[in-house]
DNA sequence: AGCCGCTGTGAAAAATCGGTGAAAAATAGA
DNA sequence: TCTATTTTTCACCGATTTTTCACAGCGGCT
């Protein structure tokens, strides 16, 4: 949800462009709109609202009530409270001292002129790119790309593989983590999960040489899994036994295929 | 010193704007204004740059030579080597689709009609409104020139690099720096930890010919980083024993992939 | 029972990977 | 231009991964 901070003096205005930025899509969620007509009530509703839940954008006008700096002191006030929060300033003063000190003193993030072909369409245009912005600004570090099942959790960055909070190591060494090829198998099964893969869709989605990878390998591969799987279960041979009973990686009928079904999913 | 980059292919736009983007003052030095005629000279000369030096900021017409597309490749090489570099469109077409497609598509940092009032002034503003945001956002990432990642320091004014304080060395000549490929590549590895990076990968950013460097040097280049480590430890091997334990840089099975894990977080 | 085809398995062969030194090629500096 | 330095290439080795092979168990079917 956009949440949008709007003061604006003059309603033809709002009637204007409240519609479309209402119906906009900025995120995908349906945006809240609120709509000031002074800088004194304006100011009030920035004192009393959380400084946990900012706006996502303000929209300002700089003159109004024919007071030049009235928006400006709204600025202030947002600044105070939100410094990084985007101001964008609705004018119909371009090109004036107003622009160029909304620009440069109170460091605006945007200054559109009201008067302009095709106004709502570039105000959505330009809110959304200081949207973008500002997503970049706290985005910077985050991007954490996993793959999750149930249990199962593949961590796309480092590649390891998880099951039950422990990591699958390679069964033949135990200080050794899972080969590429059995973990970049599972990872293709989980997803596509739960439809089976056949070797010659593994071959072909893990871009391998189809005449290479065979039916033969492929069960080797499953195998591999399976153990590493049993490794994490302590005991001896819980997984596999696990599968035989038609969860975990399990085989599906013709062609030599196989199908990861969560396990613990229905029976637990 | 601001440095410009500015793509025009009418001479009397030059005319117009290059006195005053020369003469204004962005930030208290002189500014440096490169301008290029046609979209396939800002190709190359991007090219030609170095990657560590980029410019400012960018102004680029979207449509050029009569294609529509024309400042969008430019805008997409920009982009491609340097992502946080602000772009800011001059057209003569604002608020049509060319101006959502800069705006929504290429990540404009801003979209200013050349037919406005005052339109050098208002170029200007922008121009500083943009430096000021982007100042934000280095500012926000690294405060200092400087990477650092435990014991490691990677100084990126002199691209010195310390380990538990001591210069890491040219392990083929323990009197000269560290050579500069193997220092960007350590500076990558660190800066995208956790996350493993291939030779394409690392050909990519340090921005080498893909043709050029393959898995071979890159372990080379690994070698050589390891054994730099190893002659700060005095020891003999200690750091490529830590590699072998998998803390420090580590291989990452997979694509040749290497990765930096900062040592003695577990083992203390 | 006897004969399939399908899976699971261990062991071994084959391919690949990562580390290495040495040398060739490219680049930078004087 | 010539030299010093950096970067890339090459050939080799041992370790690891992947594939192949041969066989066993388990139904279903005639």
């Amino acid at each position: 949800m956009a949440s949008i901070f709007w003061v604006e003096d003059q309603s033809h205005w709002i009637k204007k462009f409240s519609p479309v930025l209402e119906r906009e899509d900025f995120d995908g969620k349906p945006n809240s709109l609120t709509i000031l007509n002074f800088a004194e009530a304006a100011r009030q509703k920035i004192a009393l609202t959380d400084k946990d839940s900012p706006p996502d954008v303000a929209l300002l006008d700089a003159r109004m009530n024919g007071n030049d700096q009235a928006g400006f002191t709204v600025s202030t006030a947002l600044r105070k409270k939100w410094p990084r929060l985007p101001i964008i300033y609705l004018s119909e003063h371009s090109g004036t001292e107003i622009e160029r000190e909304a620009l440069e003193q109170f460091s605006a993030q945007d200054f559109i002129a009201k008067h302009q072909h095709n106004v709502e369409q570039v105000l959505c245009w330009r809110i959304k790119a200081a949207l973008r912005q500002a997503s970049l600004d706290t985005d910077l570090t985050a991007t954490v790309n996993v793959v999750n099942s149930g249990d199962l959790t593949i961590d796309l960055n480092t590649w390891n593989v998880y099951w039950k909070g422990q990591r699958l190591m390679n069964p033949s060494n135990a200080r050794r983590p899972l080969a590429p090829t059995p973990r970049k198998l599972l990872r293709e099964l989980v997803q596509s999960s739960p439809r089976p893969l056949t070797a010659i869709q593994i071959a072909d989605r893990l871009d391998l040489d189809p005449e290479k990878f065979s039916y033969a390998s492929y069960r080797q591969h499953i195998k591999t899994l399976r153990r590493a799987f049993d490794a994490v279960e302590d005991g001896e041979g819980r997984f596999t036994e696990l599968c035989n009973n038609g969860e975990g990686i399990v085989t599906f009928g013709d062609e030599g295929a196989y199908l990861w079904k969560p396990p613990g999913g229905k029976s637990a």
